[in-house]
DNA sequence: TAGATTGTTAATCGATTAACAATC
DNA sequence: TAGATTGTTAATCGATTAACAATC
């Protein structure tokens, strides 16, 4: 077991998957899964799933497999799910309403704890348990509860101050909606949530599939 | 210029990348633009820039660059945006909700033309301009408008099976938002919106970054 | 022309997969 | 024990980058 090779991030970001798939094994009541069960269920070789796990430690059993449930804790526990990561959400419109109410962000590992948005409209009022706070309170509101974890999602021209503020207040990893890449100093983690892109990567399958269907028409 | 090396997945995934930020800089007013610049802009190498657009043709000017609204018009027509696909929601929770009053979508390439879902209490209601129909009038309305995209926002127990009723009805490209993994046939294109995964995959970092600091108190 | 930047090739880097000894 | 499956190594595959002749 060397521990010496750190994991690349592809691999860091295919641990949640896993972990997704393990839980519905539990709730399924399957007990040990092989990686090649595993496998089949997410799309991925067993040979990869094998492999990135080597780079934590060794899980499984020969001739068994993975037992479920403590695969899962093993990966909850790399991955920083043990704790509940402090997280605020800025840009409160239809999305952030959405983000609000969606029950998959109340969800192990992390914790919504404020909300902010500039609209005078929007101050003071509620969304689910929060208040709506203004963006000058950010930074006393991050230091306050240590906040690491922010939500992006205000109007694209905004989503480059709005980042560089709460960089500035202690952020460290940013999940941004808006359609923008962002610019952060190194040691900054940011993923990004852009439905339109993944639309915009599809319609160039289906397009090559209509022109080869308007080929073979006038063949 | 061979024409004979199919552009890989990934490539085409960066493209949208790359008209998002073209459609930026013709905002801006910029004529003209470097593959280092569009670089430095969507944290990307010069290189990468050019060795992508050469799986399509040559469209930029030595000493000059690209420009701006040439590269964009390409791009667009290359990602197959020069038509509007016709594209389906499934789900209208709060997140489907969210999706229809989002601007964004409101873009190039896709338009929505229809609205579903299984809710009796939201049957006949409209969310903006759409009525809400019933599943079961998914196949008539994907085949009557050769519907080849749609969106998937319902909760994961029912997202396979309301995968499967699409690709039957002919959708050939899926935007999926609920966690889970699709099985769909060869040749029916899946992209997935995660934030709890991208969430998840954050956390690690944070965790480390914790423990990191953790052992330099103790020194 | 001189300077800048492309398009393309080859080198490098990194990720995936196949294979198999170890072992439950 | 026999069968199954792991963890790991080495081979393969693919993507990124560096470098540079071509040329605007």
């Amino acid at each position: 077991m060397e521990r010496i090779e750190i994991p690349p991030d592809i691999v860091i970001r295919r641990l949640p998957l896993y972990a997704r798939s393990l839980r519905y094994l539990l709730d399924e009541g399957i007990q040990f899964v092989s990686s090649q069960e595993l496998g089949e269920r997410i799309n991925v070789t067993a040979s990869q799933i094998r492999k990135d796990l080597s780079f934590f430690g060794e899980f499984g059993k020969q001739g068994i497999g993975y037992d479920v449930a403590k695969l899962l804790t093993h990966i909850e526990h790399i991955l920083g799910l043990s704790q509940d990561w402090p997280m605020v959400l800025v840009g409160v419109g239809h999305l952030g309403q959405a983000i609000v109410h969606y029950e998959g962000f109340y969800t192990k590992g992390v914790k919504l704890v404020a909300i902010f948005d500039n609209d005078p409209a929007k101050l003071g009022q509620h969304i689910g348990e929060f208040p709506v706070l203004s963006q000058e309170h950010i930074s006393p509101v991050v230091q306050t509860h240590s906040v690491k974890m922010a939500i992006v999602a205000v109007p694209a021209p905004q989503a480059q101050s709005v980042t560089d503020s709460l960089v500035e207040a202690g952020v460290r990893a940013i999940l941004c909606y808006a359609p923008v890449i962002l610019q952060v100093p190194d040691g900054i983690y940011v993923r990004y949530i852009d439905p339109i892109t993944a639309l915009h990567s599809m319609t160039y399958y289906l397009a090559r599939e209509e022109e080869r269907e308007n080929q073979e028409e006038r063949a």
